[in-house]
DNA sequence: TAACTTAATGAAAATGGATGTCATTAACAA
DNA sequence: TTGTTAATGACATCCATTTTCATTAAGTTA
């Protein structure tokens, strides 16, 4: 039975006070602006969220806590060739939320899917095994990404 | 028998051709810098490189050729997290060079692989296959990237 | 709870990769 | 050889991101 209101510290503190960063107003409010949306934002798009309510908590702050989360592997950075980053929750505490994107290169459009992740999974636990073997590279992370034409971009 | 030295145009020329565009000095030397090395090399890179054999050519005119070659598929463009996009002919035309990237989060550095190609194909293809069908996607190209620490940065 | 240490913040300035402008040049078709 | 126009180069500009530095507040200790 999960609980309907769960009212403990949300589950990043803990990941805070293991690498002995402080949990601050804008860091909390960051994440929970994160935590809320399925979307890919840049900063600037999570600075004019996180504005609605701390008006305060300036661009700078954004950038820097947005690296500190990349660092900590609680967010993912995103390039999807318009210039400017985009930033998504890496994964909620229960392993949801994996999934790949395809990016339409004439009108920028990103699709997110699920599909065939279990495949996927099988064959990069593999590689990433014999990766890291084979260079001595301790992998944590990875990216896919397809590239192509969305279907109101074909017909034109 | 190979011949061993191809003196006919180079095998970019049809392609050039095929769109339209005309085959000018820069796009030549350009060609030739990206052909002759297996480096990441970023736009100014490049242009230095360049700038060797043709010290008139001007970095403008490396971004905008770099763009349309990437238009045309002849490059991938990609993004390792240092804030520079880095160009790499795509396919020579026999198909050689695919290879994925393995990049240190902590250092930067980037290796290539090509192991595990085949399995990746299998599924690549599988997946392409099937996200073409649900999403009405043509998809033209993929990208792979691990991410991790390499050895030097794992001890430290 | 108050005082203390120092990480974290915010505002403004600086950086730098990439793009836009525009007069000039040179591909290449006729 | 000439004409059309895509392509180029120099320079200005843009804008996402980073740096600087004085101030604030998180979390520890007394």
């Amino acid at each position: 039975m999960r609980r309907r209101h769960m009212m403990g510290p949300p589950w990043w503190h803990g990941k805070f006070r293991g690498y002995g960063y402080r949990i601050t107003v804008p860091r909390e409010a960051i994440l929970e602006v994160l935590s809320k949306t399925s979307e890919h934002l840049s900063a600037e798009d999570i600075y004019m969220e996180v504005h609605k309510t701390h008006a305060n908590i300036g661009l700078t702050t954004i950038y820097r806590t947005l690296e500190l989360l990349v660092h900590m592997g609680l967010v993912f950075k995103f390039d999807f060739g318009d210039g400017r980053a985009r930033y998504e929750l890496s994964e909620g505490p229960k392993g949801t939320r994996h999934h790949h994107h395809l990016v339409c290169t004439n009108c920028g459009r990103v699709i997110d899917y699920t599909d065939f992740i279990d495949d996927e999974i099988e064959l990069l636990s593999r590689t990433e095994k014999g990766l890291s073997r084979k260079f001595s590279f301790k992998i944590n992370n990875h990216l896919i990404q397809f590239y192509g034409l969305c279907d109101k971009c074909q017909n034109k």
